[in-house]
DNA sequence: GTGACGATGTATCGGGCCGATACATCGCAC
DNA sequence: GTGCGATGTATCGGCCCGATACATCGTCAC
C-alpha cells in the first residue's frame, strides 16, 4: 500500500523522506492524512533493504572521511532501482480483492496515469462492486432496522448509503469514460502532457 | 476507539464476541468494515483485565465439574461493570482533536443517543471544522497544482473535494438541528419526536 | 445414520501503520 | 546573537488487520 505509493513516487525524481511525505500529502490528500513518520521511514529502510530503492550521494562531496560524535546527519536521497520498477508494476497491476478497498483503490487511483487501461478499468469495476455490495447492506439495514437503531445512528447510515450511492455513480462515468477512450473528464484542467520530465512516460491517458 | 464502541454496545445488553462483531457490523457499517477478530478478542481481554467488563455465567447451568480434555470451550459473555459505564462516560465526553478523525467521529456520532447535547454540539462543531480544513486543503492544491498532477489525480481531488463539502453541509444541517432542539431529521421516523429534555436520555428502544 | 457443509464461536500471530517523542540543522527576523 | 519555526531523520509502544487454526452445531443429501 504504502510501497506502491512511494515506488510510485519515487519514479517520477529522486527524493528524501520529508519529501515524500509532503508529495504524497499533496497526491493523496482526498484520499487519506498524510503519512506518518513512524511509517515512513522503517519502511523506506525496508525497500531499501529488498534492493527496491538505493541511497543516492548528496552527502556533501568531500566531508567523508569521519562519523563524528556529532554525527552531521544530513538527508538521505533515495532514488528507485530497476528491481523497484518492476516491483511497482507488479503492484499497480495487482488486481485482488484488496485493490478495492477505500484506502487501497486510492493509491491506485492516484497512479492510472501509469497504469494501462485495462488494469484501469478492471479496478474501476471492482471498486464499484465493492461500492455497490456495501450499499445494498446499507439499504438492508435502513429497511429491516429502523426500529432496533437510534434516529442518529440511523442518519448515519443514511449519510453513508447516499456517498455510496454518489462514489457509485462517479465510477460508472469513469468507467464509461475509460470505455470510450477519452481522459478523465478534467472540467477546466489544460489536459496538457502533465509530466515534463525526463521519464520513461509509459502508458499515457491522453490518447483517442 | 474500539473500547468506546464496545462499552457502549454493552450498556444495552450482555454479549458474547461473535454478536459484538456482528452487531457493531450493522451500527458501524456506514463507516467501516466489520471489525476483526484479531482485534477484538485481544480488546475483550484486555476490557476485561482492567475491570470495565466482566464474564457472565452463560456455561450451562449444572455442568461445572470438570474441564474435560477436549475443553467444552463454549462461549464467553461479556456485561459492562460499574467501572465500564464510567469509563464509557469519559471517553464520550472526551472532544480532543482525535475524536474529529473520519473512523473516531463515527463511533462518537453512532453513539449520539447516550451523549448530551452539549457535547454532541461540540463533536459536530469540531468535525465541521477539521472538514472545512480539509476543504481548504483540497481547494488550494486544485488552485495551485494544476500543472503538476496528472488528470487522474486531479479527478481524485475533485471527487473528495466533493464529498467534503457534502459533509461540511451534513454537518450544518445537523448542527441547525441541535442548535433549535429537534432531533435529527428522521426521513420517516416515527417517534418519540421531540425529546423532552436535554437530559441524557439513555437507550430506548427495547424489543425481544 | 452418517457425513459433508456452512454458520457459529474463540483464539493467536506476524506485520502495517499511527501518534508521541527526541534530536539536529537551517534561515530569518528582531 | 539569539530565538523560533521550518526542515529533516529516527525510534518506540500500541492499535488494528488479515491469515490461520480449531471446536461445536444444525441440517440436508444420500
Amino acid at each position: 500500500m504504502l510501497d506502491l505509493a512511494i515506488l510510485g513516487l519515487l519514479q517520477e525524481a529522486p527524493m528524501h523522506g520529508y519529501e515524500i511525505r509532503k508529495e504524497l500529502a499533496t497526491k493523496l490528500g482526498a484520499i487519506r492524512a498524510a503519512i506518518s513518520y513512524g511509517t515512513l521511514y522503517p519502511t523506506l529502510k525496508r525497500l531499501h533493504g529488498a534492493g527496491l530503492i538505493s541511497e543516492a550521494g548528496e552527502t556533501a562531496p568531500d566531508a567523508e572521511q569521519v562519523p563524528p560524535l556529532t554525527s552531521r546527519r544530513g538527508r538521505v536521497v533515495y532514488e528507485i532501482t530497476a528491481e523497484g520498477k518492476e516491483r511497482f508494476a507488479d503492484l499497480i497491476a495487482q488486481t485482488g480483492p484488496d485493490a478495492y478497498d477505500d484506502a487501497s483503490f486510492g493509491v491506485h487511483f492516484a497512479f492510472f496515469a501509469r497504469t494501462d487501461r485495462a488494469t484501469r478499468l478492471r479496478i474501476l469495476e471492482g471498486r464499484r462492486r465493492r461500492m455497490e455490495e456495501r450499499r445494498e447492506g446499507l439499504r438492508d439495514v435502513l429497511a429491516r432496522a429502523t426500529e432496533r437503531l437510534d434516529a442518529y445512528t440511523l442518519e448515519l447510515q443514511r449519510h453513508g448509503l447516499d456517498a455510496c450511492e454518489r462514489e457509485v455513480r462517479w465510477l460508472e462515468e469513469l468507467i464509461a469514460s475509460e470505455r470510450s477512450g477519452r481522459p478523465p473528464a478534467t472540467s477546466a484542467g489544460p489536459g496538457s502532457t502533465t509530466t515534463p520530465s525526463s521519464e520513461p512516460r509509459p502508458q499515457e491517458q491522453d490518447r483517442p
